[in-house]
Formats: structure tokens, C-alpha cells, sequence
RNA sequence: GCGGGAGUUGCCAAGCCUGGUCAAAGGCGUAGGGCUUAGGACCCUAUCUUUUAGGAGUUCAUGGGUUCAAAUCCCAUCUUCCGCACCA
């Protein structure tokens, strides 16, 4: 006998941790040494191949990580048992930043960052030092997790595995994206990106302080000109540029002259345009593709009262002849002095709106705020206004509102409406212009129209949120306007501590999603994809249309680079799109059977699209089963196979390999990888590979909530998945995950989840022991339930074959949740139904004093049953319990997936029979309940076998089962019926039958309609059709009918006894000698029998 | 804004697709009991209101509607969570 099989029979013992620990190991060592999940092709099998997306070695896995998984393993699993040769393997994500990140931190002694490491993740402090190089963390996690992977008992083909940096995976990579360049769906342009200027690098979340998101604010600058220097103003609101009637700046700025240009040098090129803008501003536009020289300053002070020119455009539009603007044509507005103004935001130069803009209206008020006899004048301004300069007073009295915008609610001047809300406005640096601001911007947005006459007439109708754009556009189009980004939340700051820029690459390489070929293709294949659960169907196809460019490539990173120009890294999703490929062949990568330089796009053209086989050869009989034809291709793939060196038969296994597993059957993913890998998944299969390697289909699950909060470093509710299984145990731990939550939802977890989870398992082990004491005639041979029907005498007990009909119907549900991925309702079944039907059955026992020796055999068989069906959730634990309910080595290793047949057939008479015992008892139980009566007698009245009540229950089912269930249907079609019309009488009965019928399930229903009597006994002949539709129902044609008197007879005065302690007398409704003191009788109904207690 | 979810009895959470088996699973909490006097261990019972006969009443965000019948289908409203790109 081996060690490992007595380890793991014995019960838990009191140290539990203990004994789960060698419960696993002993388990994964058995599973290590038979390579049970080294899947191979095998042409007798069908197969299915089912991945995870890899992870990312930053951190250790926790719950979180270990939910997608534990999923998956239990599918895999599931489809093993089921007869199929499941592939399930994994890979490692080394390509990206964050670890770049990590590194750089580690670096610079981030206190925060090693205190994680050191306290939540329990990395050692001399782990840390050797973290400054990203590679060194990235294989420390990578171990880490590979580790809790075979923790978990993960059914991971291990010979599979790969790093996304290995030598060999750079070449499938560089394959992908030449192939989809050579298909023309990569494209370059420019692109903007948060930048840091210190490290030269693009920044994303992961790398500024405080995780950021740098998210930018999309200005239109319009140039304005002074003096033959363009005064470029930034504004979010193109359209109300026909309202400006000044413009603002702040007159404590210093601002510069700067020389740009759109290329070339900003001093040399003689297009360079001669721009006044801030300092901060000429900073970014050398960002964002200008070359900016600087010329010298110039005071803001001493900008004011110059005039400017509005752009050209805007007074060359015929339309506006016939009302010209106040100013008239080529109008010039006055500079003036703005304190808001702020030379970080935009170019430090504002148009000034003040129909429609409250700061700019209340500014105009405060630069006229002396002007006599205005007595609405706010208070707090005049100390301002006094000591604004003669002239710039006059100037600014000369400024008057153009209104361009109709706004239900609003009058002529908005602006001044909403600033006139603001109680005593304390003038342009009162904040509450902010909020009000906001509002009216929001109110004009989504309901404002540009008005029809004056200077917008062009525009004249259109509703604002559509203006906008198209005034945007009209500007550019012309070249009064450029682009001109920013960080939307500034300042951002890299973790360098540097302020992030907006940087515009002009170079970048873009995956094009948006080509409508690609995204119809796309379609179709979701179209014919499994997806579960099928909600998430709709998103899927949403995000294909939505999708457009999006980059490829990068220029920092861990990476493989981009074969036709190294300064670029092919960035890290674009990497993983269809990398599930790869594993057919990794395997032969790692024994060496290939080398990395052996894998030349040739080589994957050959294994990956059938190309170069049938060219100048054997058969002809294959077609190229690239999904992009290509006659070049293939002549050059065959003439490459005759140079490749690599050896026939080898080459031969890796295509064989290949055609074998793929196409991937589930790719299983978290939540948050939908709009993103998982499409990009589906995308770059049908555009690199032939419609029948595309990919069948999809899971997708939620995320995990610990006690009910997400999960985070700075609440320190991470539990590493590692620490939690030694604690714990693996399987207790898959067990709370799975029944946490449905699979789209997000899982609660918490640890007295796994508490109840891990002393379920241990009693249900207990309980395996227990059975397996006894032996059983299985012994040794195939787990089934062969010996289910292991009484000798000829009748076996109601309740065996009622539990025996319940197995069959938990089986038959359990098969069908698990493969649409109901893991939770699968297990629950397994868990806790089928407990409570174990429990019903020990108790109908007991109350009939069966013997051990009586019960051992079915509830052998029914517990193996369960176990079997534990095996994908909690593989360790049900090994042991087959072992000791008895099963040898041998037998343990095939166990397969029970088939619902295995029971014999369900037997629905006794299901309902045993479902009238039970209300019944529930019936007896509610009167105590109500009366309080300590009963010493029970007296049941059962409807007389031919009584007219009889004949209408029969019938009422019949039109129900038939889907006639209102009152008027059921009446009517007992009326037409002859001797049915005795049910005139008592309607109310009629009434209580339909209720007593639809409060029953519908199998209940179907073998009562059998039960109640072979077909035709209460017809005068005439229908038997309707007759004949139900008879076979049931599976009890041909037998006696079902006697609820004689059933109850024999049932219930024992467990009767044992519930309530009183003895139970059951008469039929005419019985001569009836005992019915109160005339309960009467009130019998069909499988509602009266009662009587005293 | 665009898109996708969610709102159930003290809490968490099933059910909704396929209307009647739903006063509504399961877990937690609470109360009582047992295990006989260690345990944050285990087991049983109860847990919307009402009821001395198995019954009745009122519930499943809110308001309408469809139907013999609605937590479940349809419409509207309110509240709330998540994703929106170069980032794994």
C-alpha cells in the first residue's frame, strides 16, 4: 500500500490545517507523478482547450486573482470528467511598465511601496534589495504565484509555460504584427500622451504620485492679433467666439514672445508665426508638436489697452452684412485686465463673453464699476474699480454684451441673469461664480440655440452641443484655430516628482479596430461564440463598434520590438491577443525540440495557418487555411521547410499540436478585460487566423469584494492567497469563492465563508469514513453506483427509490449548471440539496428503524454520486473521500462524471408520493403550531378512491397540465364532460383543486394525473384523446394506481410517531367504520387529506 | 455624455431569461433548546403580521400597464455601482 493513499483516508484530526495540508500535497504529488493534466492529442478523444488570461508577476495573487482561476480550474476539470482531453496551461505577463515602475521605486527607496511589500505582501527586506531590477521581480512573483497555483490544485499543464519575454514568444510576436501589417489593419499618426519631461517617458496611472489617470481637457485656441503678434486664447467654448467683445489678461504676468512653428525650427522657419503667450503656455506647446524660440517678454500690464483683431473669418461672411455687429466689420477689441486669469491654464490669454460667460461679465463690472449713477454696482468692487486707470475705464465702459445664445429661462444677457442670482457678489474673485459658471454652461449647452440674426447667423438655429463642434471645425478648417491639449486634473506629477506634460508622438502605431471589414468580421464571430454567461453578449458587440486606433506600439517597456522599427516596443496588449496559440507549440520550445531561431515568420505560417504543405506537393488536398491568401507566402513557406532544418516529424508534431487543440473552446477572464483583451482577442483572431481557428467561446466573471469592500493596500484587506490556503486549506478556500457569487456578479468573500465551507467538507469526509467502514460490494472496482439497488428483497422502500429518483434529478441539473458555467448553483446542488435529501431519507429511515446494514448500500452509492460531482470544485478532499468511502487508486483516477442514468430511471410516483407525505406532516405541524395541542391522536381522512372529487381532480389537471388554469377554462371544460357535471355542485371545491394543483410542481402534476387512475376509468367513453396525450407520464403506465390511503397507511404512523409522538389512524372518506367525531371527513380533497388531532 | 449592471423580507444574497411549485433557497445575525458544565466548535427549532385547525393579510425601489395569475413580462420615474483607451 502507498504512504500517500493511507495519508489522506484518515479523518481530520483535531489540527485541521494539518491534515488538509497533507490531504493536498499527497494529492498534487499523485497528480505530478501520473502528469494527469499533461494533455496530448489524442484523435480517440474529443478535446477542449480552455485558458486564463496569464498574470501580471507585480504582487502576489490574492482572492481576486485566485477567483478567474479557481473558475476555470473548475471548468477544466468539469470537461476531464466528462470523458474529454482537456488542455489547461499558463503563461506569465512580463511585458508592460509597472514593473519598470516598481523597480525605479525600489530604487529610489519608496517608503511606501517596500512597506507594502514587506507588510501585506511578505516579501523579506532581503527580497527587496534585489528588487531594483524589474526582472529579478518579475521571477520573484512569477514563482510566487506559480507556487499558490499548484497550492490551489490547479490542473495546469506545466510543460507549457512561458514568459512573455522569452526568445521564442518575441518571435510569435513579431510574427503577429507583421502579419498584420502585411494585412494592412496597423496605420501610424500622431497620438497624445501624458509625458514626463525628466524621464522622457509616456506616464500612465501606475506612474505618477497617487495614481492619477492623466486625463486631458481639449481646448480650441483661437488666434487673435495684436500688433502683428497672434494672441492665441484657449477656450472649451468655440461658439461663442461671435460674442467676444475683449479680450483678458492678467496684468501681473510677464508674458513671452515666442517664435513657432509647425516644423522645422521656430527660429529659422520662415513660416514661423510670432505668437504672445505665457510662459507656461510656449513650455507646452514644445510639447505638442510646435518648435517654439523664444523672443523676448512682454508685461501683461502692458498688453492692456491694446487693441486686437478678431480672426479674419469672422467678419468675411456675407451673411453678416445685413446686421453687422455693434463693432462692425474688421472689427478691434480692447485688451483689459483680468485678476482670474491664469497664466498655467491655456495661453494665459482669455476671449472675454460676457453675455454668456458670469466671470466675464462680473469683470467688466468691476473695471466699470465707478461709472456713475449705477447703483447696482456690487459692493467690495469699488476699492478695485478706483483704482483702475482712467483710460482702461473708459475703454471698458465702451464694452457691450453681444448676446448670441437663446436659452428658454434666460433672458438677453445670461450671464448677467446668473450673476445677479449671486447674492452681494463679491466681484470676479468671488467664488461662487465657479458653481454658477457651471450651471449655465450646462443649461446652454444642452439646451441653448444659436440665435438666427447678428453675427451667428451661419450657425443661426443649430442647438449648442452641435455648434460647438462645428464652430470648432470651421475655425480650424481655416487655420484661426489650432488643438491645444492639457492635463484635464493638473498639476499630475510623475513619481519622479516632475509635472506631467501633454505630448503629442507623432509617430505612433496604431492597431486600426476601426476598419468596418475588421469589426463586421468581428461580429460574426461573436455571433457563433459560446458566451456565459450570455448577458455579457451585448457588451461584447458594443465594444466592436466602438473601438477605433488604437496604439500598438510603445517606446518604454519590458517587450518585444517592432520588426520594421526597433525605436518601438509592441505594447503589452496588443502582445497577449492571441498568444493561447502558442501554447500548442510551447511545449516544444521548452524540450528544445525548436529553437528560438529556427522560428522565423515562415515557421508559424507553416504550424499556425497550413501554409507551404501542399505546394509542389503530396496531396493537394488541403487548401491554405490561412485566413489571408497569399500565393507569395506559400511559396515561400514551402521553400522555407525544405531549408528550415528543423526535422520533419518534429515539425510535423507542433502543426498536428496545433490543429489538434486549437481553436481555444473557453477563454476565461475577469470583468474588466471585456472592452479591452478579451475584444481585442476576438479581433486579432479573425483577422490573423482562418475561420475555423477562430475562437468558440468565452467566460467572463466578476471581481471579489472582501467583507463586502473592495480590496485594497491602503485597507489592508488583501489576504495572499497563499497565506490563506495554509490557513485554510485550498479546497475550502475554491469552495467559498465558487459559492460566494454567480458568475457575473461580484463575489463577496469572507473567511467565515471558508469556515462553514471547510467543516462541511470535514463532516462530509466523516461521513465518507463512516460508509466506508462498512466495505461495499464496489470495493476496488469502478466508481458508479452500480450497487445502488443492493436490498435483497424483491421491494425496495419507498424512500430508497424516491432518494434514488432525486440523485437522478440533481445530476441531470447539476451536468446542466456546470456547463453553462452555473458553478454556484452546481454546488449548491451538490453542497446543500443534496444534504437536505440525505436528510429526509435518514429521517423516513430512522422513523422505520431500518438497520446500518439496511441503508449502507444506496447510501454508499448516493455519497459517491456527490463526491463525484465535488471533484472539480474540490478535487483534493473528494479524492480522499472516494478513497475512503473505498475505491482503489485505480478506480479514483477514472472517476467520471456521473451520467444521471447511472440511478436508474426517475420515478415520479415516488416523488410524489413522498411529496404528499411531507405536506402531510407540514399540515399535522401547523395545526399543532396554531392550536397547542399535545396530540395523542392522529386521525387522516384520504378522499374516497371513487368519490366525484376524484373525477374532477382528474380532470382539473388535466386542464391545467393542458394550460388551461383560469376558472372559466377549468368550469368549462368540466361541463362539457358527462359526468363531470356533478362539479356544478361545488364550485369552491373546483376552486380549491386548481390552488391545491398550481401550488405543486409540474412533475408532481404530471404523476399525480398518472396516479389518479389508469385513463378512461371515469369517462363514458368518448375523449380518450385527451387521455392518451398524458397516460405514459410519469413512468408509472401499466402499474397499479398510486392508493393514498394504502401509502399512507404504511408511511406515516411511524414517522408520525417520531415527529410529533402520537399515534396516527388513516381512514378513507366512506370507510364504514370511519372514527370522525367532528365530521372532518367530509372536508377531504384529493392528495389533501382531512385531519384530525386530539 | 456613451455603454453595461444593480435596487428582494435585520444584513449578505438566490429567484427574474422559461409568469402559477414564492411569504420567497442559502448564509450571517438574533431567540430558544440540545450537546450535559473549555471553545468565536457542532446539532435542532424559530425568525413579515395575524390566527386555539392545516387559514388569512400585507410585501420583492416607486408609479402605471398586460394577465385568470407578476418579485418574475411591458412602460415611465427615482436611487446606486462599474468601464470609457495606449493601461495591466
Amino acid at each position: 500500500m502507498a504512504p500517500d493513499t493511507t495519508i489522506t483516508a484518515a479523518a481530520p484530526g483535531k489540527n485541521s490545517p494539518d491534515w488538509w495540508r497533507s490531504v493536498e500535497s499527497a494529492c498534487q504529488g499523485r497528480w505530478a507523478d501520473s502528469k494527469a493534466f499533461e494533455a496530448e492529442p489524442d484523435d480517440s478523444r474529443p478535446k477542449k482547450f480552455i485558458t486564463v488570461a496569464y498574470p501580471y508577476p507585480n504582487s502576489p495573487q490574492h482572492i481576486g486573482h485566485g477567483r478567474t482561476y479557481t473558475l476555470a480550474d473548475v471548468h477544466a476539470r468539469f470537461w476531464r470528467l466528462r470523458g474529454y482531453n482537456v488542455l489547461f496551461p499558463m503563461g506569465f505577463h512580463y511585458t508592460g511598465t509597472p514593473i519598470l515602475g516598481m523597480a525605479r521605486r525600489v530604487q529610489d527607496k519608496d517608503a511606501e511601496l517596500i512597506g507594502n511589500l514587506r507588510d501585506i505582501y511578505g516579501v523579506s527586506e532581503r527580497d527587496i534589495g534585489t528588487f531594483a531590477d524589474p526582472l529579478t521581480i518579475a521571477r520573484y512573483f512569477h514563482n510566487e504565484i506559480k507556487m499558490g497555483m499548484k497550492e490551489m490544485g490547479y490542473s495546469i499543464d506545466w510543460r507549457r509555460e512561458f514568459t512573455t519575454i522569452d526568445p521564442a514568444y518575441s518571435k510569435f510576436v513579431e510574427w503577429q504584427i507583421s502579419t498584420l501589417r502585411r494585412l494592412n489593419l496597423i496605420i501610424q499618426g500622431s497620438h497624445p500622451v501624458g509625458w514626463c519631461p525628466k524621464d522622457q517617458n509616456p506616464v500612465s496611472q501606475h506612474d505618477t504620485l497617487g495614481d492619477v489617470e492623466p486625463a486631458f481637457t481639449e481646448y480650441v485656441m483661437i488666434k487673435f492679433a495684436v500688433d502683428g503678434y497672434a494672441v492665441p486664447v484657449a477656450t472649451l467654448r468655440p461658439e461663442t467666439v461671435f460674442g467676444v467683445t475683449n479680450l483678458w489678461v492678467n496684468p501681473d504676468t510677464t508674458y513671452r514672445k515666442v517664435a513657432v512653428s509647425r516644423d522645422g525650427d521656430g527660429g529659422n522657419d520662415p513660416k514661423a508665426e510670432k505668437w504672445i503667450v505665457s510662459a507656461e503656455c510656449a513650455y507646452k506647446l514644445g510639447f505638442l508638436g510646435y518648435a517654439v524660440r523664444d523672443e523676448g517678454e512682454i508685461a501683461g500690464s502692458d498688453l492692456v489697452g491694446e487693441m486686437a483683431s478678431e480672426p479674419e473669418l469672422l467678419y468675411q461672411q456675407p451673411q453678416q452684412q445685413q446686421q453687422p455687429r455693434s463693432n462692425g466689420p474688421g472689427r478691434k477689441i480692447p485688451v483689459l485686465p483680468a485678476k482670474f486669469v491664469e497664466p498655467g491654464t491655456g495661453t494665459g490669454i482669455v476671449m472675454s463673453v460676457p453675455a454668456h460667460a458670469p466671470y466675464d461679465w462680473q469683470a467688466l463690472r468691476d473695471l466699470q464699476g465707478s461709472r456713475d449713477g449705477d447703483d447696482s454696482i456690487p459692493q467690495g468692487s469699488s476699492a478695485a474699480a478706483a483704482a483702475v486707470a482712467p483710460p482702461v475705464k473708459s475703454l471698458a465702459a465702451s464694452v457691450l454684451p453681444i448676446s448670441i445664445i437663446r436659452t428658454d429661462g434666460y433672458g438677453d444677457v445670461p450671464a448677467a441673469d446668473a450673476v445677479s442670482a449671486i447674492p452681494d457678489c463679491e466681484g470676479q474673485s468671488d467664488p461662487r461664480l465657479e458653481p454658477a459658471t457651471k450651471e449655465l454652461y450646462s443649461k446652454e449647452f444642452y439646451e441653448g440655440v444659436m440665435s438666427r440674426d447678428g453675427p451667428t447667423a451661419q450657425f443661426g438655429g443649430m442647438p449648442v452641443r452641435e455648434a460647438k463642434d462645428a464652430v470648432g471645425a470651421w475655425l480650424a478648417d481655416s487655420g484661426c484655430a489650432e488643438a491645444f491639449l492639457e492635463i484635464a486634473d493638473a498639476p499630475v506629477r510623475c513619481r519622479c516628482g516632475s509635472e506631467c506634460v501633454v505630448k503629442v508622438l507623432n509617430d505612433q502605431w496604431f492597431l486600426n479596430y476601426g476598419d468596418p471589414k475588421w469589426k463586421e468580421a468581428a461580429h460574426g464571430c461573436l455571433n457563433g461564440m459560446d458566451i456565459l454567461p450570455d448577458e455579457i453578449r451585448q457588451e461584447f458587440a458594443h465594444v466592436v463598434d466602438w473601438l477605433h486606433e488604437r496604439a500598438c506600439a510603445r517606446q518604454h517597456g519590458l517587450g518585444t520590438k517592432l520588426p520594421w522599427d526597433d525605436n518601438w516596443i509592441v505594447e503589452s496588449l496588443s502582445d497577449s491577443v492571441i498568444y493561447m496559440a502558442y501554447y500548442t507549440i510551447s511545449r516544444f520550445v521548452n524540450d528544445g525540440t525548436v529553437t528560438p531561431e529556427q522560428m522565423v515568420p515562415e515557421f508559424f505560417e507553416y504550424v499556425m495557418a497550413g501554409r507551404g504543405r501542399n505546394i509542389g506537393g503530396a496531396d493537394g488536398a488541403d487548401p491554405p487555411s490561412g485566413g489571408n491568401p497569399d500565393e507569395n507566402l506559400d511559396a515561400a513557406v514551402a521553400k522555407w521547410r525544405s531549408e528550415s532544418g528543423i526535422p520533419d516529424d518534429a515539425l510535423e508534431a507542433m502543426r498536428r499540436e496545433f490543429e489538434y487543440f486549437y481553436p481555444v473552446d473557453y477563454r476565461h477572464s475577469g470583468r474588466d478585460l471585456v472592452p479591452n483583451h478579451l475584444t481585442f482577442f476576438v479581433l486579432n483572431h479573425v483577422a490573423i487566423f482562418s475561420q475555423e481557428m477562430w475562437p468558440r467561446g468565452i467566460v467572463v466573471n466578476g471581481s471579489v469584494l472582501m467583507d463586502g469592500s473592495k480590496m485594497s493596500k491602503s485597507m489592508g484587506n488583501i489576504i495572499p492567497l497563499r497565506k490563506a490556503i495554509r490557513e485554510f486549506g485550498a479546497d475550502p478556500i475554491r469552495l467559498a469563492i465558487i459559492i460566494s457569487a454567480e458568475l457575473l456578479q461580484d463575489a463577496d468573500f469572507n473567511m467565515e465563508s471558508v469556515h462553514g465551507m471547510r467543516s462541511k467538507l470535514e463532516a462530509m469526509h466523516a461521513e465518507c469514513v463512516r460508509l466506508g467502514e462498512r466495505g461495499g460490494e464496489g470495493e476496488g472496482g469502478s466508481v458508479g453506483l452500480g450497487d445502488a439497488n443492493t436490498r435483497q428483497d424483491a421491494a425496495p422502500s419507498p424512500e430508497d427509490v424516491w432518494l434514488l429518483s432525486r440523485m437522478r434529478q440533481i445530476t441531470s441539473s447539476v451536468s446542466e449548471s456546470m456547463e453553462k458555467m452555473r458553478l454556484r448553483e452546481a454546488l449548491h446542488l451538490v453542497l446543500f440539496e443534496t444534504e437536505s435529501v440525505l436528510q429526509w431519507h435518514a429521517r423516513r429511515a430512522a422513523a422505520k428503524r431500518r438497520l446500518e446494514s439496511d441503508t449502507h448500500g444506496i447510501l454508499r452509492a448516493v455519497t459517491t454520486t456527490r463526491v463525484t460531482m465535488l471533484q472539480p470544485f474540490a478535487p483534493h478532499v473528494a479524492e480522499s473521500m472516494l478513497e475512503a468511502l473505498g475505491y482503489s487508486h485505480e478506480a479514483r483516477a477514472v472517476a467520471a462524471w456521473p451520467a444521471p442514468a447511472g440511478l436508474g430511471p426517475a420515478d415520479h410516483a415516488a416523488l410524489q408520493a413522498e411529496s404528499l407525505l411531507k405536506s402531510v406532516l407540514d399540515d399535522i405541524a401547523s395545526i399543532l403550531k396554531v392550536t397547542k395541542i399535545t396530540p395523542s391522536r392522529i386521525i387522516l381522512y384520504v378522499s374516497g378512491d371513487g368519490s366525484p372529487k376524484r373525477a374532477i381532480y382528474r380532470n382539473v389537471l388535466q386542464s391545467v397540465l393542458g394550460g388551461e388554469s383560469s376558472m372559466k377554462q377549468v368550469m368549462g371544460g368540466l361541463m362539457s364532460r358527462s359526468d363531470a357535471a356533478y362539479a356544478k355542485k361545488m364550485p369552491e371545491y373546483v376552486q380549491k383543486a386548481i390552488a391545491d394543483i398550481l401550488s405543486d410542481p409540474v412533475t408532481i402534476r404530471e404523476a399525480r394525473l398518472a396516479a389518479s387512475g389508469p385513463a378512461g376509468d371515469s369517462d363514458n367513453g368518448g375523449d380518450g384523446d385527451a387521455d392518451d396525450a398524458t397516460s405514459g407520464t410519469g413512468g408509472t403506465a401499466g402499474q397499479e394506481p398510486f392508493s393514498e390511503s394504502s401509502f399512507l397507511a404504511s408511511e406515516l404512523p411511524g414517522i408520525a410517531l417520531a415527529t410529533f409522538g402520537a399515534k396516527t389512524d388513516v381512514y378513507s372518506e366512506g370507510d364504514p367504520d370511519i372514527y370522525d367525531p367532528q365530521s372532518k371527513a367530509r372536508h377531504a380533497r384529493p392528495f389533501k387529506p382531512a385531519i384530525f388531532i386530539e
